[in-house]
DNA sequence: CGAGACGTTGAACATAATCAATGAGAGTGG
DNA sequence: CCACTCTCATTGATTATGTTCAACGTCTCG
């Protein structure tokens, strides 16, 4: 089971998903397994298109949006190494998923992969637990915009974006996506974006480096303001 | 295996998770199935509780919601007959479920009933879907929550309420829920809430009978308010 | 009938949205 | 290399929406 065209597994345990997986079933895993690599601003995901495929992130970052007929926009996601995308139970895509910087994707297609689900009790249990981490996320995000102001909402976003490159940077954040992205995501307009940040660079808990470049200076708070506790 | 003891079929059949099951399959249910009655206000499931059983709704109504430490409170649904709760993916409830009226559950062993969802193949189909409502629900709601207005988000909440009591009643719809729950489920106040409906009373939309039966004047215009598109 | 909880309405205030102008940075072509 | 342009981000002024505080209604249940 160990040919020679296995491509090398530390690529699989990118994903918490493939945590624990035996070489056999790592194997057929790879069987079934493609690459894709995508461009900023490609899209990879259309909204209301069949679910065929599931997603596993290797390197990049993804934004996962909806979109309605008079022009609104929720993005409901930014995804990073190791999320995986269109795990999906229906079978319809009810968002669009767009890379938003070079990124680069495992691809399975939906059937075979929920048959192997099905078949690896260890992937069955990762994917539950995974998709337990999802409706988390999802209810957390919820909770921030039903109930905290513009400026604990962009500590929400921060914190964990920050939980997210934790060891990749020093503690600088890399924020990828424009201050429209980050307004859809919170449910507010780049203009209160904006002034958020200032806020929170006032409060002392942020240094605004570039725009696109954000140095935490005072974590536990700016972990307060983002708990959903 | 039709057995003396299998309670009524329809009483299964109350939700699609049961659809399209065999008698077999329909008795191992039955058996590990126990029964559970809510008076309003009850608590069904504590916030962080471990997450033991699964249970679906026979008849009444609850309320799902989430508390922070500091008070703030998220409702995330309303549940009728024939939805399912608990049926979580992580070890631990992260909300609580509290009973909004006189209310009769199905419980079944959490474990015990994963392991069904493993053994029959239609259980699982049904399960995979229904999770996926779940899913496209609170997405529902996340997109109302940030891209809406008041009144809009409330008629997001009345054309749920009465997709689901369809049948129940001519056109009515029974709000068994406080203003303080609705506002909390929409993230607004409860003066607001109040406002909200005299806005679509005023726009000619609905007609307040009782502040808790609200009759629908214009199901179109509704929907269009409520949609997510 | 009275008490208490729940709901509505009004007035003042706060927050965020909108409209408008300015500023900063990246890419292009002279 | 330096203007020029274009896009994106910030900041200010004004307006709209929703919150807060307060008073008043209404319904239910003794």
């Amino acid at each position: 089971m160990n040919s020679p065209v296995l491509k090398p597994p530390e690529t699989f345990f990118h994903s918490k998903l493939f945590r624990g997986l035996g070489n056999e079933e790592l194997a057929e895993l790879t069987a079934i397994c493609q690459r894709k690599r995508l461009s900023a601003g490609d899209k990879l995901i259309e909204q209301h298109s069949a679910a065929q495929n599931v997603y596993v992130v290797v390197s990049g970052t993804l934004m996962i949006e909806r979109l309605s007929r008079s022009g609104r926009r929720q993005v409901i996601a930014f995804s990073y190494s190791g999320d995986y995308i269109g795990f999906t139970n229906t079978e319809e895509y009810e968002y669009s998923v767009v890379a938003l910087r070079e990124t680069e994707l495992q691809v399975f297609p939906r059937r075979d992969f929920l048959t192997l689900v099905d078949r690896f009790s260890t992937l069955k249990t990762n994917a539950r637990q995974i998709g337990g981490n999802v409706l988390a996320q999802t209810l957390d995000q919820l909770f921030a915009l039903g109930q905290k102001k513009a400026h604990e909402r962009l500590c929400f976003l921060l914190a964990q974006i920050s939980r997210r490159q934790c060891g990749t940077q020093n503690a600088d954040i890399e924020l990828i996506m424009s201050r429209q992205d980050i307004a859809d995501y919170l449910g507010l307009t780049i203009e209160t974006v904006s002034r958020a940040f200032a806020r929170l660079k006032t409060m002392q808990l942020i240094e605004i480096v570039s725009a696109h470049r954000i140095r935490v200076l005072d974590r536990s708070v700016l972990e307060e303001l983002a708990s959903v506790n």
